[in-house]
DNA sequence: ACCTGAACACCGTTCAAGT
DNA sequence: ACCTGAACACCGTTCAAGT
C-alpha cells in the first residue's frame, strides 16, 4: 500500500537515532523507505517540515504531568526538564532538531507549553514567565548540545570516555541554580 | 603571492557575516579566492577546523575586561556577556559556530576562560564555577541561537518583524536570574 | 611549498510523465 | 492520488600531477 507521512516520520526518527543528523538525507529515508527521493515531496512539502514533526515525535514520549500545587510546581518543572532530557539525550543531534522546531512551529512542542504553565502556576510573573521559561529551555537544550558533541567526538576513541556523570550534575545543577534565581524553592534532591 | 591561512579564515568569516552558514562552502571560498577547492585543503585540514578558527576569529573583537574585584566581579560577568553577545548576535549562524568549537577547541576561545575567572572571583566555589559557567554560556548562545533562527524564518516577510528589544530584555533577565541564583549579588542596571 | 584538474560519493528540490 | 525518472545545481574530500 501507498507509503504515508507516518511511515516518513518514523524512519526518520529512526536514522536520527542510529546514525545522527548527518545520515538523514532524503536519499537515504527513500532508499530504506523502497521509493524514489522524489515520492518523499508528495508527503512532506521540505525537509525542515520533516524535521519539525521528528521533534514533535520525540517529544511524544514525555507524559503530561499532573498539574501541581503552587508549593510543588519547582519540583514538577524540574522533574519535567529531566524528563525531557531522557527522552532526548540517546538521540544525536536531537537539540539541533529541537531547536529549529522551536522556532518553525513552537505550538507543535506541548511540553513546552506545559512547563509555561507550571512556571505561572509556580508564582513567577506573567511578564516573567515567557522569559523564565527561555531560560530553562536554553539550559537543556544547551546542555544536551554539549553531551552530543562531545560523544561525536570521542566515537573514534574508547567508548564512554564521556563522563555521564559530570553532565546529570552539571544539568541538574544549573536547573537548581535557575529556579533559584527566579526565588522558588529550590527543589529537594528526590 | 600564496593564499594563506589567514586569508582563508577572514575570506570565511566574511561569507558567514554576509550570507550565512549555509552559503559557507569550501567551493563557494575557494571561488570567492580565485582558487581551486583543493587548494584549501593544503591550508586547513578539513571544514570543521576552518570553522573552529572562524569561531575564535569572532571573538576577536571582545577585549578582555580588567580583572574585577570579588564584588564587582558579577557586574563584570554581566558584562563581558553582553559584550559576548554584541559580538555574535550579528553573525548568522555564529551560536552554532561557537558551540562547534567549544567542543572541538575550548582553549581557543579566551573569553571562556575569563568567565570562568570572574566567576572564581565572585565566589562560586572551585567545584561549581565550571557547571555555572555552563549555565551562563548555554544562556548567551540559546539566546543568539532563537535569535537567529527567528531572522531567518522572517526573511522573506517584512524586516524587523523580529523584536530586538524583547530580545535583549529576555537575554538581561536570564543573565540577571542566574546570577542571582548563583547566590551573587545582582548587578545593579548600567 | 603550493596549487590544478579531475574524480568520488554524495546532497535537496522540482517536475513532466506515468499508473 | 501517488509515484518514477531524470534532471538541476550543488556539496566535502582526496590525490596524482604540475610548477
Amino acid at each position: 500500500m501507498a507509503l504515508t507521512r507516518e511511515q516518513l516520520i518514523d524512519a526518520a526518527v529512526g536514522i536520527l537515532s542510529e546514525f545522527g543528523l548527518a545520515d538523514l538525507s532524503m536519499r537515504r529515508l527513500a532508499r530504506e523507505l523502497d521509493v524514489q527521493v522524489g515520492a518523499l515531496y508528495w508527503h512532506v512539502k521540505s525537509k525542515q517540515e520533516l524535521l519539525v514533526d521528528v521533534a514533535a515525535k520525540l517529544l511524544d514520549a514525555v507524559p503530561r504531568p499532573t498539574t501541581p500545587t503552587p508549593a510543588l510546581a519547582p519540583l514538577s518543572i524540574a522533574a519535567l526538564l529531566r524528563r525531557l532530557r531522557s527522552a532526548l539525550i540517546a538521540v544525536p543531534d536531537s537539540a539541533e532538531v529541537m531547536q529549529l522546531a522551536q522556532s518553525m512551529r513552537p505550538e507543535s512542542l506541548d511540553p513546552m507549553g506545559w512547563l509555561l504553565e507550571f512556571l505561572q502556576i509556580a508564582g513567577v510573573p506573567q511578564g516573567d514567565a515567557t522569559y523564565a521559561r527561555h531560560v530553562l529551555v536554553n539550559h537543556l537544550l544547551g546542555s544536551i548540545a554539549s553531551h552530543q558533541e562531545a560523544v561525536a567526538l570521542s566515537a573514534g576513541a574508547e567508548p564512554d570516555t564521556v563522563s555521564t556523570e559530570w553532565e546529570e550534575s552539571a544539568f541538574d545543577y544549573g536547573v537548581r541554580v535557575i529556579l533559584q534565581g527566579l526565588a522558588l524553592e529550590h527543589p529537594a534532591v528526590v
